[in-house]
DNA sequence: CTGAAAGCGCTTACAG
DNA sequence: CTGAAAGCGCTTACAG
């Protein structure tokens, strides 16, 4: 910038201007503005951003925080994400805290120490306290996929527990009486509202709860998990007529163990799940599915927080904004 | 910082000098550097990495840039290179191109921006030109799945050609004749490595090349395009006996194409893929796979990256470096 | 219409 | 052992 000042004589401070586009607001004259910008052209002049960030205060970048970035669905919603912060001149910085508890503390500290301007996150079980921090500190975020009800945050969830309902209801109506399901990672908001939507739609036939057909898996362990889990049920309760999967990655594992062995899941089961990944048709072309809006997810998730980075200060206006996205319901059989 | 020093009656200077770990090398007495920390963590002091960058003139992040997130191969990359580069202390910025140019090359000069120190990228077809310039400039970064031969940079790639001829070769051996492959972004050094091992297997084996049995498609448009040219090669060679997937998302797009068709495509071809993904396995049980090491491709391309920032200026030292890594062949059927 | 100067929050050579 | 001061590259209130 001083060199583009020195080589045509003029100050720092208007060759400012003029870059940033304020030139005509400034009222200098076209030809200087003409002059600054072929200076610029010729020197190849690249802005330093880490000075204006500093200067600013704004990074124009977002972070992004999820469980997991190999999961079908995440990457799906981070896709969403980096499109939408793209379109508004946003860069994206992820993270994937593999829901480690100081992984994910620590992504967060890191994010935050003034390298972006607002956070997107997943969080897992452990980050209330994390979380709670983010509030009161005032920095700009928006949870997805899984909230705290008892805080006033932005966030954008789905409608969970009508899913969970609505699917295992299907199975009922095609005649499933016993109804096997898994848990995955119990303490989630998002888990337990699946799963009292099974629960109503079971209560609503007046078929009664049975626990051998609910199996408990960890999320950072359900690979090794679930397969058991399945195998349990399966010995316990035999005649087990249809699954509801709460999520996807639990419905491939469960495939994958019923292909392991040799059970002819299509004809012998009915099933349901949340959320439907490539080739899941052609496996089990029979089992419905609760879609995720994994677009809409990410898509909102920017807006939210584009919008709370814009407000804040303006203490007058609206403090959060929460969003709950209807799932497309696809029956299949 | 400020306040530090004045809390405790100290310049900003010993203040910098024990927080940054450098108490020991200046001599300052343990007790001062107690107060110190003390005061900061009263204070809740929180560096801000702005300044320091600004100063340092490093951000300690590394872009990646990839053509598509959602994407399971380049996803797995993702994740290594995110959990590598976390490992030493870096953070990821993270740009999908989705294969348009545009996109491309302002991310590339978005990141540039001194908004990261280096970075990793599976270039397009059409970004010859942004990657000269990185090099010209000497920014450092680091190629993967795709590179262009004739210019002399960092990247980590596969045994391409070794995988498409040894996929080709085990097809042949348990008696394909007609074996069919399709191209896609025929103008990738990758594609081409992969299609040259096709080509030596059949002529290795005397089989003549017939082009009937060799699709196009686009990249960008490789949804649409994948089933037309299978359904073409149906059509103009209904004996085909093998498949060559020279990328798993063809594999998938052909499958379900196939699945439509109601063909009973695990006992009419044999066929063989570069790269599997969940559920490949139970779909096509009997198809080959060359593996891509996702993992260690991204490990790598940080641990290259993260050399060239080392030793940047030290001209003595080797400029680039290039690591081909193999691909493990699982044989099945 | 244009410029001199302060300041964003750090680090570090230099002087005591 | 400790501090005053310069500087990283910008933006902008203030003065002409």
């Amino acid at each position: 910038m001083q060199d583009i000042a020195d080589l045509l004589g003029l100050s720092r401070t208007t060759v400012s201007w003029v870059l940033s586009g304020k030139g005509d607001e400034r009222h200098i004259s076209r030809e200087t503005q003409d002059r600054v910008l072929k200076g610029a052209a010729d020197l190849d002049y690249k802005p330093n951003l880490i000075a204006k960030t500093l200067r600013m205060g704004k990074t124009h970048t977002i972070g992004l925080i999820i469980p997991s970035i190999e999961d079908q669905f995440y990457s799906e919603v981070a896709k969403a994400v980096e499109f939408e912060a793209y379109k508004q001149g946003y860069t994206l910085t992820l993270g994937s805290s593999e829901s480690e508890k100081d992984r994910e503390s620590n992504l967060i500290q890191l994010f935050r120490d003034k390298l972006i301007d607002g956070l997107i996150i997943a969080p897992t079980k452990y980050s209330r306290k994390e979380i709670t921090n983010l509030c009161r500190q005032d920095f700009p975020f928006v949870l997805f996929d899984r909230y705290f009800p008892e805080l006033d945050t932005n966030y954008v969830i789905t409608d969970d527990e009508r899913a969970g309902y609505m699917l295992t209801r299907h199975l009922i109506e095609k005649g499933c009486r016993k109804i096997a399901t898994i848990n995955i990672n119990k303490h989630l908001e998002v888990t337990q509202r699946r799963m009292e939507g099974y629960r109503r739609a079971l209560r609503e036939s007046g078929i009664e709860q049975n626990p051998n057909l609910i199996a408990d898996v960890e999320f950072a362990t359900y690979r090794s998990d679930a397969a058991g889990a399945i195998e349990r049920i399966l010995v316990l309760e035999p005649d087990v007529d249809g699954f509801c999967f709460i999520t996807h990655i639990l419905a491939i594992e469960a495939i994958n163990c019923f292909h392991e062995h040799g059970i002819d899941f299509n004809n012998r089961f009915k099933m349901g799940c949340v959320h439907e990944v490539p080739m899941m048709k052609i496996v089990a072309p029979k089992m419905s599915i609760a879609r995720l809006p994994a677009d809409e997810i990410g898509r909102q998730a920017v807006r939210l927080l584009l919008a709370s980075l814009k407000k804040a200060g303006n203490a007058d206006e609206q403090r959060t904004r929460k969003v709950v996205l209807p799932m497309e319901l696809i029956y299949r059989d």
